[in-house]
DNA sequence: CGCCTATATGGCAGCCACTGCCACATCGCG
DNA sequence: CGCGATGTGGCAGTGGCTGCCATATAGGCG
């Protein structure tokens, strides 16, 4: 299950080399740069240039470790799309396409670190255009991701497609006004409280 | 009804100024040579300055007619949005949110030129992730202008903000689906006949 | 008709995100 | 220690986009 190159570090007496541990700490340092000075003066408004130098390294180095702009949010989609698919595979059978996405956005919902920097990211993804944009073409490939998964939990005939592409953009519009509605409450109540609210508003 | 200048031109005897009539044939040569090298060779492998080429104009000048590279596209989101608006406030006051939603859909619908062109816009626009994050993220801007509009059709009380979002995300989510799904057919049926069905499968 | 101003255009320099290339340093292994 | 793999920095270049300034031209005026 590993690939080469982890066996390879998982064989080094110290569990993790030098190299590793230096590429996690100088990770963390970007991201925590990134954010701090996102957070201070905006987006739109931080160069490249000033996260690199105030986190000590070169422009060059910090694309190297983090290909895009919008990868240093620290939003980890990759992961986020992992965990979505595995949770909705994870339902059983006979679960309803409702049943399995909601299982579905609940496990990703538990990905967060805390209420305080869920909240900071997504208060900023809020107040900055460009970057909601590239959260909401992330998104879009998830919804194709889902397709097949989802198609499976339901009534086929014709235009499954369709209906299933409805089923999944109606969840996600549902889990993005939930989750906008709590970033401008300031982060009261629960979230999936609030994405079950917005399912019942829309079925009735 | 006329703006000052609108009534200034008017009073010319040609009835449009000659700067007026060549800046619309400026724009149609560039939107058109735009859209043809888009088709051809992609959007992401266009770049400004051949468009600019091949249309006869400087760089500078391109961007003063499109402040950006989206805007070549020819979508017009202003009229859109505009018409989207004016459709949804048309609706008398006891339609229900997803009624007058309806309409505001259908109106905008009736926007295209035709079959041919909203096709080839349309699968463009599929076919580049960057292009449909800067449409997305128009597309949430309307949803914001949309949101008091629909609040006024809604039962108040706890959580309307919430609702209404996920009623209107509901409905775009269904467009989007319905046009995907129409698009990947090559143009086959009525795309209000598929947003029917999406809603349908959607809300039971 | 000729002047004069408002507007349109082009060119240039520059910013910013991002990439490819190359040189050099450093790590880890035998 | 020495060698090969890997990490790092610098530099030049691309592409979208903007500000500034010079120039050309249309349209109103006497």
């Amino acid at each position: 299950m590993l690939a080469p190159m982890e066996q390879e570090a998982a064989t080094i007496g110290t569990r993790t080399s030098l190299r590793e541990r230096s590429r996690q700490l100088v990770t963390r340092e970007i991201l925590q740069t990134a954010l701090r000075l996102f957070v201070k003066q905006g987006y739109d408004e931080t160069p490249i240039a000033q996260i690199a130098l105030e986190a000590g390294v070169s422009q060059r180095t910090l694309f190297r470790y983090f290909g895009t702009k919008e990868d240093l949010l620290g939003g980890n989609e990759h992961q986020f799309g992992q965990v979505l698919m595995a949770a909705v595979s994870a339902q059983p059978p006979d679960a309803s396409a409702w049943v399995a996405l909601r299982a579905g956005i609940a496990a990703v919902q538990a990905l967060h670190d805390s209420r305080e920097q869920a909240l900071e990211r997504l208060s900023l993804l809020n107040s900055t255009p460009s970057l909601r944009a590239g959260w909401l073409e992330k998104r879009l490939r998830f919804q194709t991701d889902l397709l097949p998964l989802v198609k499976e939990r339901m009534d086929t005939g014709a235009g499954v497609d369709a209906r299933a592409r409805a089923v999944i953009g109606t969840v996600f519009a549902c889990l993005e006004a939930a989750s906008t509605t709590w970033v401008e409450s300031g982060g009261k109540g629960d979230v999936m409280d609030l994405y079950d609210e917005c399912l019942a508003a829309v079925r009735g």
